[in-house]
DNA sequence: CTGTTAGCGCATTCAC
DNA sequence: GTGAATGCGCTAACAG
C-alpha cells in the first residue's frame, strides 16, 4: 500500500481519477512517491470489483481461437469491429468456445472480465451460449444463435441463398448439388437427409441449405444432392466436393461459403471438369478469394456486421438499450462461374 | 448474495471450484438456489482481485486495433498466438497502443485485466511500454523494443536485410533505392538523411534500413536514396514509391516490407517500368501475396514467431522464469522480381 | 466435512 | 480540501 508509506491514504485514489479534488501540489507528492515505490497506479482488477467496469468487450468465437485467424470471415468481422472509433479506448477480449466444452473448462473461460458480449456464429445451443447469457451482461450476437431478448446482427441468409439458387434455375440447370458445412457438431459427413436439415444446430447454415433447395420444387429432375463437409475449413470442404463430384452428375453446385466454392473449384479443375462449360459454382460471403477466382457469390460485408455490432453492444453497455436487429443487404454477384448448363 | 439467501455462506465457493470439499447434497441445493436467483457463479473481476490471476493475456499492438486486422504480419502473428494449445483455456485481450497517447487514454488502457503482456512491434519509447512495464507483470515483446530483463523473439533483421541488398550487389546492381515505412512518429516523408536514420525508433525498421545500407560501400554511384512513407499501409507506401521512382534512376528498390514492396510493383508498372528487365525488387517478410506477385523477399515466419512468444509468456505467467531471447531464421527467397540491370 | 473469519485493492461515503 | 471507514465478491486459512 502506497498509501501508508507516502504521504496520506485513499486520497490517492483521487490523485488518479479526481484531479480536481487533491490539490496540485499533493498530486504531485503522491506521484512521486509511487515513481519511487514502483507503484503502477489503480491495479485493475480492484477497480473492476469496485466499479463493475472492466473496459473490455467479449469476442465468443466458434472452436479454437486459431479458427478465427483462419476464416477470412472472421477476419473481416474482426476488422469491422476493431473500426468502431471508441473501441480505441476498449480493450477486445478474444474468448475461444471449444465444441466440446467440458464443465470446468466452461467455468475456466466463463471467467472473462468483459462488460458485454459478441458472440459470432455459435451453434444455436452451444453450452457457452448459456454461460454468456447467464451473466446478465449486455449481448450482441451476429449471424447466431438469434436469442430472444437481445440484439442480433446479420443477413437474410435465407432469401439471399434462394436468389442464388433461382439465378441457377434462370439459366436453366437441373441437376444441383449443395454443399454444406456442419449441421451439427457429431462428425458426420457426406449425403444428408432432409430430417437432418431441420435438426441442424447452425442458424445460418440451415438458412442458406433451406434458401438454396427452396426454388427447387418440381423442377429438379431428382431431389437435390445434400452433402456435408462436417467442417468449414478447406480440406473438409475439398474432400466433400470430391464425394460429391464423383457419386453425382450435377451441373451447378450451391455451396454454403466461398470456402467451400473454392473448394469445389479445385475439385473440379483435379478432374478435367470445365466451370462454366459443365459446372457451374455458387459460394457465399465473397471473401476477397472469390473476386480473384471469378466466383459466382453471394456478397454481404463483414466488416459493416462487425462495426454494426461493436456499435451496438458499447451502446448497450454504456446505457442499458433495448433489444435491436440489425438486417444487413446482400447482393447476388454474378462473375464467371456460372453460366447455362451443357446441352446434353 | 447468494448465500445469505440459500443455504449456508462462502462454502458456495467450495461447490464451484472444490467439488470434492463440500458434500455431493450441498452442492445441489447451492446449484438450485444459484438456478433460482440467476446467480451466474464466481464473479470473475472478485476471484481476479483474490487471486491475482485474471485467465487472459494480453497483446498490445501499434497504433489503433484496426492495424492489426491489416497488417498480414499481425494477422500471421496471431495466427501463431492462438495456435498454442494452452491458449485454449486461456482468453487473449487485444491492447490498442495509439501512437499518440494522452495520459488519460494511457490510464483508461492500462486497466487491462490480464496476467501478461505480448508486445508487438512498438516503437522504443512508446508510453505504453512503460505502462506495461510498470505493472510487473511478465512481458514477451516480439520484434521490438528489445527490453533488459525481458524475452525477446525476433529475427535478425540486420543480418537479413543485409543478405537481400547483396544479393543485389552480386547481380550488379549500383544504383539502388530504399523504400522505409515510418523511422519517427513525426508524419514525415520523402528522402531522409543519415542522421535521421540513427534516431529511428523503429528497431526491426532501423535495422532493416542499415542491414540494406552496409554491403554498399564503395560499390554504388551514388550513395543510396532512402526514402520514407510515414506509415505501413499501401497507400502511403504506393506514394512514397511512386516519388521514389520519379526523383531517382534506380535499377534495383529494397522495400522493408513486402507490402511496400506490391506498392512498388503497383507504381513500376504504372509508369510502364518492366520488372525485372528494367528494375528489381526486394521485400521483406514473405507475406502470402509475395509468393503471388513473384516478389523476391526475406522469408520469416510470422507463426512461428507468435507461437513462440505466447509460450514464453504463458510458462512465465505459470511459474516466474528467466527471460529468454529467441531469435528465429530468415530466409531470402529469390522469385522472379529479381534480375541483373540493364546494360545502359 | 462444514462454518467462520480475514483481506485482496479499490472507490466512495461521511466526518472533519 | 483531507482522513477514516465501508463493502464490492471472492478464496484461503483456520476452527469447529
Amino acid at each position: 500500500m502506497a498509501r501508508q508509506v507516502g504521504v496520506s491514504q485513499a486520497a490517492v485514489s483521487y490523485a488518479y481519477n479526481r484531479p480536481e479534488k487533491v490539490s496540485a501540489e499533493q498530486r504531485e507528492r503522491i506521484f512521486a512517491v509511487a515513481e519511487e515505490l514502483g507503484y503502477a497506479g489503480p491495479n485493475p482488477a480492484g477497480r473492476a470489483l469496485r466499479t463493475g467496469k472492466v473496459g473490455a468487450l467479449g469476442l465468443v468465437l466458434t472452436d479454437s481461437l486459431s479458427y478465427a485467424f483462419h476464416d477470412p470471415g472472421a477476419a473481416s468481422l474482426m476488422r469491422g469491429i476493431s473500426e468502431v472509433g471508441e473501441l480505441a479506448q476498449v480493450a477486445l477480449t478474444l474468448l475461444p468456445a471449444p465444441l466440446a466444452t467440458v464443465p470446468e473448462a466452461a467455468a475456466d473461460t466463463s471467467l472473462a472480465l468483459v462488460d458485454g458480449f459478441l458472440i459470432y456464429a455459435l451453434p444455436d445451443a452451444h453450452p457457452m451460449v448459456n454461460l454468456v447469457l447467464k451473466r446478465g451482461l449486455p449481448v450482441v450476437a451476429i449471424d447466431g444463435p438469434q436469442l430472444p431478448g437481445h440484439s442480433f446482427v446479420g443477413i437474410d441468409d435465407h432469401s439471399a441463398a434462394r436468389s442464388a439458387a433461382e439465378h441457377l434455375l434462370t439459366l436453366g440447370h437441373r441437376d444441383v448439388g449443395i454443399l454444406a458445412s456442419r449441421l451439427s457438431a457429431d462428425g458426420r459427413t457426406g449425403e444428408v437427409s432432409a430430417a437432418r436439415i431441420s435438426r441442424a444446430k447452425d442458424r445460418v447454415l440451415k438458412a442458406r441449405v433451406r434458401g438454396y433447395l427452396e426454388p427447387f420444387g418440381e423442377a429438379l429432375r431428382a431431389a437435390p444432392a445434400v452433402y456435408e463437409a462436417g467442417g468449414f475449413d478447406y480440406e473438409k470442404s475439398r474432400a466433400a466436393a470430391e464425394a460429391l463430384l464423383d457419386a453425382r452428375h450435377v451441373t451447378a453446385v450451391l455451396a454454403a461459403t466461398d470456402v467451400m466454392a473454392l473448394a469445389v473449384l479445385d475439385a473440379a479443375r483435379d478432374r478435367g471438369i470445365r466451370v462454366p462449360e459443365q459446372l457451374s459454382v455458387i459460394g457465399f460471403d465473397d471473401i476477397p478469394a472469390a473476386a480473384a477466382a471469378d466466383l459466382t457469390t453471394i456478397r454481404q460485408s463483414q466488416v459493416a456486421k462487425g462495426a454494426h455490432a461493436a456499435r451496438l453492444l458499447l451502446e448497450a453497455v454504456s446505457a442499458p438499450a433495448q433489444a435491436a436487429t440489425v438486417t444487413l443487404p446482400t447482393d447476388l454477384v454474378v462473375r464467371g462461374s456460372t453460366a447455362p448448363p451443357p446441352p446434353n
